[in-house]
DNA sequence: TGTACATCAGTGAACGCGCGTTCACTGATGTAC
DNA sequence: TGTACATCAGTGAACGCGCGTTCACTGATGTAC
């Protein structure tokens, strides 16, 4: 970890004082939506359950009336749609994977990255896959992710650099072990600590069949 | 599924009409604590999160005055103390192992038995995995956990049914695949559908070195 | 055998809080004439 | 160049709700004398 974490998408300092923000000019009235929205995120991962977030709060973390938030929003539940987390990630991903060697360097990254991004964003982690929000929504995306990392999977295969099997059937062994080992830690931290980077590797090298990196520079 | 799931220890039919419930016998006053904590787990499970618990539902659904519930539990955080469940999950477990005929089915036995209690009570795993009571207290019992799936896996390598290795860190990543199995069929059970008990076999191969059982009667 | 008292197992009313949501409104800014 | 009006970007007060928690209490039952 360190200085190597992907940039953090969502503001983390305290809320705003009231009385500070002023009202947006004529024309402009779309940045307030824009600021409930980024508001909204930073609660969730503050917080880490839907249920938790409140209108009043969003308004409060703004410095804007509660009133305010229903210009832009009708209910509570219509702001806690979070599509732009599954983009933000994506495109880190994406980052990530475009440095890579070959095939195997690409999935370890991408494995790597999902679980950095979810150990950055605990709390967005968890709204998104522990929440009640994910029942309703964000399944095409999380469809999305499943196929790339299949493909990922398959570009290893065809390269022989896996051993040959179905690339769906891997990539949900993979997803599941990974999703299990983010989950543990953000949830058990006290005793799912440090050695992350080494259960990754083992994952890959037990349910894919990629060797860990045999070529490193240190230790 | 279907008969063969561990018995229910919560019992599921609706809150209590006010007015049924009468006065407790002098002397048996701590029979309205017992009553407490068993419509408390069962709040827990249809509720799934620890912060949705509270004193007067717990009361309501007791058919109590929430002022009642103060006498045997001093503040709402007192109540979601969660050890018997713990206890309940072991007692499973253990009758499960019981009854296998050599270590590796043993192992596979205690496995899907964890999953399938984890699917009867979802609120309840959820609570004890991914709410914030889980990491106040519980990890006792959850080491306990890990130290006999430990075991479990070190009896295998020893009766040369599963190839050598540290067998704590092979628990440690069965463990976390299934949780991650399990996590997902709780909370994305419309993507996460039927195939758990395949893919609790692959992980048994390819994390442990089991082979599926071989001498199935059936398929 | 009778009675005063202590104890047990609770109850009912009330407090202040944050919440979602609705309603009528206000003040600044642009625009038609 | 001036003015009436429309529109925008919000605000403030209020509603009813469920919540945790406190307080003084009540009615039944056991027990000492």
């Amino acid at each position: 970890m360190g200085t190597s974490q992907p940039a953090a998408p969502f503001p983390r300092p305290g809320a705003r004082q009231p009385g500070q923000r002023q009202q947006n000019r004529r024309g402009q009235g779309a940045r307030l939506q824009e600021e409930i929205i980024t508001a909204a995120a930073r609660l969730l991962n503050d917080l880490g359950h839907d249920a938790a977030l409140s209108m009043r709060a969003v308004a409060r973390a703004i410095g804007v009336a509660p009133t305010s938030v229903y210009i832009h929003f009708p209910d509570r539940d219509a702001l806690v749609v979070m599509a732009r987390c599954h983009a933000d990630l994506l495109a880190a991903i994406g980052q990530a994977e475009e440095s890579a060697g070959d095939p195997a360097e690409a999935l370890r990254r991408r494995t790597r990255i999902h679980a950095e991004w979810a150990r950055s964003h605990p709390g967005l982690y968890k709204v998104l896959h522990e929440s009640t929000v994910n029942q309703r929504a964000e399944t095409p995306l999380k469809n999305d992710m499943a196929q790339r990392t299949a493909a990922a999977i398959s570009r290893c295969i065809d390269a022989g650099l896996a051993p040959p099997g179905d690339p769906a059937i891997i990539a949900s062994d993979l997803r599941t072990a990974i999703h299990g080992l983010v989950s543990l830690q953000i949830n058990q931290p006290q005793t799912h600590r440090s050695d992350a980077s080494e259960q990754i590797d083992r994952f890959l090298a037990k349910l894919v069949g990629i060797p860990p990196a045999s070529a490193k520079p240190n230790q």
